[in-house]
DNA sequence: CGCCTTTGACCAGCGC
DNA sequence: GCGCTGGTCAAAGGCG
């Protein structure tokens, strides 16, 4: 878990479906070369607290929720969409891929923390797991092989929908499946990717479903690899935590994390998230001078054949990519 | 012992 | 209505 590797590169990738796909995408080198930091312009302090840039966010944002979902429908448009933004299912019913989406709750433009703490959002879990509870119960109730217990006694009130919690994906070119985020996440299950040729964890096509282990915190993440390039891992965050990082107790690292002001990781980062700190501009037009070569690199990397999971989002990101060279 | 992962099963939603 | 799929639960087992 915690012994994973970074490779030289990550990128970062945020999607909206109503906008092509790609929102915000970032690439950004790894301490092995730390060189590159100096000519990659940092996020300050003052875009930190005082706009939100999609093209800077990163999973510490996020998660720390200095990502202001007012801002972020601002930023996405999301006003309009209130629903789950990107669907991995095609037109065709086939699965392309995984999930990936930043998804608009019906409430979004609520600050970061209202989903966590609002009693929809509280009801909403407890509706789950009471919903399960009681069905487990049920279950549990007729282990005498008497099978209709299963399903008697549905209460097929609840016409409303449940609100989801707004999501937000990422996509990291990393080798581990679990990046380091720093929060403690407990796992709760794992499903094969429908379509995968590869139904186990081992050769990367399954979702793996995490919770955040603090009380009272309902954050999500799901955890999957890219059909297309299995070096890319796709985590998509639901919800906020209300929290802050337990890592403080593990390191600096959660210093760095929580510290939107942390601009150079001293020494080397041993966390991705404080590289994502460093997010660079890469909507940086015009100047392409100032990209790490690195960034293309890991651009066409990202643009693989077979048109699936990715299809809708990286084409038109390397095309920009592409353009700009 | 506590925390975590694994894993099979279940349920709800959705499309046909 | 049926089947598929995503999401979740919880027992069992592993690990430090």
């Amino acid at each position: 878990m915690s012994d994973h590797r970074a490779r030289d590169l990550y990128s970062l990738n945020i999607y909206h479906e109503d906008q092509s796909g790609i929102i915000g995408t970032s690439t950004f080198p790894m301490s092995t070369d730390p060189s590159p930091f100096h000519q990659i312009p940092s996020v300050t302090a003052n875009e930190y607290q005082h706009g939100f840039d999609p093209m800077n966010m990163s999973f510490t944002d996020y998660l720390q929720g200095s990502v202001d979902y007012g801002a972020l429908e601002r930023a996405l448009d999301l006003s309009r969409s209130s629903s789950e933004v990107f669907s991995s299912i095609d037109g065709t019913g086939q699965n392309t891929g995984g999930a990936i989406e930043t998804v608009g709750s019906g409430d979004i433009s609520a600050t970061p923390n209202s989903s966590i703490s609002s009693s929809s959002t509280e009801a909403a879990g407890e509706e789950d797991s009471g919903k399960s509870k009681k069905n487990r119960q049920q279950k549990a109730g007729c282990e005498d092989g008497n099978e209709m217990s299963k399903k008697v006694n549905k209460p097929k009130k609840k016409p409303e929908k449940r609100p989801r919690e707004p999501r937000v994906a990422f996509m990291t070119e990393s080798e581990v499946d679990h990046l380091e985020d720093g929060y403690r996440w407990r796992k709760y299950g794992q499903k094969a990717v429908k379509n995968s040729p590869y139904p186990r964890p081992l050769f990367g096509h399954c979702r793996s479903y995490y919770r955040c282990t603090s009380q009272k915190c309902t954050v999500k993440k799901r955890v999957e690899r890219s059909f297309q390039n299995p070096s890319i891992v796709i985590t998509t965050y639901e919800g906020q935590h209300n929290h802050h990082s337990p890592a403080t107790l593990r390191g600096n690292a959660s210093r760095m994390l929580a510290n939107p002001m942390f601009t150079s990781p001293p020494g080397g980062p041993s966390f991705h998230q404080e590289l994502l700190m460093q997010v660079p501009r890469t909507s940086n037009q015009g100047d392409t001078s100032t990209m790490h070569p690195h960034n293309l690199t890991t651009i066409q990397q990202l643009q693989l054949p077979d048109y699936g999971l990715l299809q809708d989002m990286v084409p038109p990101f390397a095309h920009r990519q592409q353009q700009q060279q």
